[in-house]
DNA sequence: CTTCTGAATGATTGCGCTATCATCAGCGCC
DNA sequence: GGCGCTGATGATAGCGCAATCATTCAGAAG
């Protein structure tokens, strides 16, 4: 390295004399740098603001020390924690991981932290929950659904942060909310049973607040397209691969119109997949006997035999658009934001169980 | 409410008078209720050192005014962040993500709370990610796995906080460990092959390095059973079905001593799963002509057909047990405990595919 | 030579909370 | 009646950092 001349007011501290537990604080970085500790500050978190020669030699000082900044101390001083919040039912379900992930992913390239909340099923623990990560005073936050209770609305309302719901679409979001209408999910799933031929249609559903209304969307357009007798197995949520055996199992001990079901609409992929091995294990042959499509779009649809008909949706790009509207309010002038509700849409994959 | 009298010194304040943007602090709290500021604190943490008259005036204060705590401002003053951080390679990835779950769920219940960390995919950020991490000031540390740099070594260790490294084992952990023998693993699934009578084995690999540990256990346990001509695939990781079913189909290619293997260790369930379907669509039949096994005892192993063998990990166990260590070591005494290295073992599931 | 400018750095202050030690009243005890 | 004790509360200080405003100085402009 062509440096002209080492630093040299490098004050050679006393060892390691009486540093008994301390934590090396940007304090001792500054004092062995012989610079003011403000200056150790810029130097780390704005160095376009110091030479390049201070840059370096607070960089020695803090790697020869193992500095760790404190962003407890850093968040109180700045009121920036550059943490955001995410607030998921569960990361088991294979359903909101991934957009938790890319949520992840990117805003740690901008350097937040994502600190991660497990409301549970059905959003038991939200309230609570709510409380205890608005006291990191994140910078931003991230739910799952729409449908919060008036505590928490207010709360976030409160904390005066953006809000970023997710998973849904509503017109009145508490301040943004990126996600695909489960109305229309349910509307085009109608339809494209009903065009294929399929009249008497069953369910098999796990009962959370989103698939209540895919749920509702189906119905209805079923009866506009005349049907009117679509049965029901309700499930506990979370789904799994049994529940859904279980549940076609008993759909198909129903009867519509005394003869069996000739298509299912399942609440999930996981549940799709069940009743597909329930098929499977009654003879019942997939498609030209029973039609089978699921929800959610997860890897493992395309790899059943046949493969399993679904409605697909980008479930990063829920994540990532988050994580960039987040970022564009939380870096990003205080404009306001072209949209407040952005719509990730879906497809349906037509596959080989339908 | 049979209170003898509404308490009396609370100040009417002079409303919403000029709070323009400010936060409620607990010093708002504490004129308002009219006690000091580290009464409130009490009455907040420590309940039990307040009189139950002022504990009550203290809540409803907090009710009233929507009081939220700083925990950044806690944390700084009290050197207790109440954070646990937890670093995995992903959470897309079925394997790790229950742990991860089992571990927030009993720290939330002891008011912690987990801040996520990806590390990536082969572990390309846990440096970088471990720095940015420890200086949140965590209580505690959950690791994946038990290889990492020295630098990330050094850093835990002057972060002089609990760490547990988990999924393997190692008789010198950084601080605590749990998990189980990867190597055992391979060894008793050669063995378990072995003893059915498959002699040309195979196997779909992603290399990890807990992978590649179970692999060479696998190896030497059959060489020692006389059998020296493993083939293997190696796929890259993350793993999925697809990679699984053209792992396979690349291994049926390759012939042991002319002939096509009798068996194959997968890596890991998805792969297997993937190896699965690749027969079926080969009219291979399973077990008879080709035996298949997996790795981690993911859920839906249990319901293909024919039943997918794997390898049964309790892993809630291996987040259950962390968190508990991780309590005892934060809130227990300075007692050391009773054991650092701790194996949850596994079990080899023999179902239909072998 | 003076004045101005901008870049680099520093001094001061306070973010909101808890640790620590001090205070004080009420009580029992010999 | 003086002593110590316990339980409840308070005063003070400081955790480690960044916002804010102030200072310094080199070089350009007049």
């Amino acid at each position: 390295m062509p440096s002209k001349r080492p630093p040299r007011h490098v004050q050679s501290s006393p060892r390691d004399a009486s540093r008994a537990k301390r934590n090396v604080t940007l304090a001792d970085v500054a004092q062995l740098a012989g610079v003011s500790p403000i200056t150790v500050s810029r130097a780390l978190h704005r160095p376009e603001l110091v030479t390049p020669e201070t840059r370096e030699l607070v960089q020695v000082i803090v790697e020869r020390t193992g500095y760790s900044p404190n962003m407890l101390a850093g968040g109180l001083a700045s009121k920036r924690s550059r943490l955001v919040a995410a607030i998921v039912p569960s990361i088991t379900n294979g359903i909101f991981v991934e957009a938790v992930e890319a949520l992840t992913d990117r805003l740690w390239a901008a350097g937040y932290q994502v600190l991660l909340g497990l409301s549970g099923y059905p959003a038991e623990r939200e309230e609570s929950l709510l409380a205890a990560v608005l006291s990191r005073r994140p910078d931003a936050i991230y739910l799952t659904g729409i449908n919060h209770s008036k505590a928490s609305r207010q709360r976030l309302l409160a904390a005066g942060i953006p809000v970023v719901e997710t998973w849904d679409l509503t017109p009145t979001p508490v301040d943004m909310v990126v996600g695909f209408s489960h109305e229309k999910v349910g509307q085009e799933v109608a339809r494209h049973l009903h065009g294929k031929g399929y009249r008497r249609i069953g369910m098999v559903w796990a009962d959370d607040e989103r698939a209540r209304v895919r749920r509702q969307g189906f119905i209805a357009e079923l009866q506009r397209l005349g049907i009117d007798d679509v049965e029901t197995v309700t499930v506990a949520a979370p789904s799994t691969l049994a529940l859904g055996r279980g549940g076609l199992a008993e759909l198909l001990r129903r009867r519509i119109r005394r003869k069996p079901v000739d298509a299912v609409f399942c609440g999930s992929d996981l549940l799709a997949h069940g009743a597909l091995e329930e098929a499977r294990g009654q003879s019942v042959d997939v498609p030209s006997q029973l039609a089978i499509i699921g929800f959610g779009g997860l890897e493992f649809t395309e790899h059943t035999t046949p493969a399993l008909s679904t409605v697909l949706v980008d479930r990063p790009a829920i994540g990532r658009i988050a994580a960039e509207i987040i970022l564009a309010r939380i870096e990003g002038g205080e404009g306001e934001p072209a949209n407040r509700v952005i719509d990730v849409g879906f497809r349906i994959a037509d596959r080989g169980t339908t």
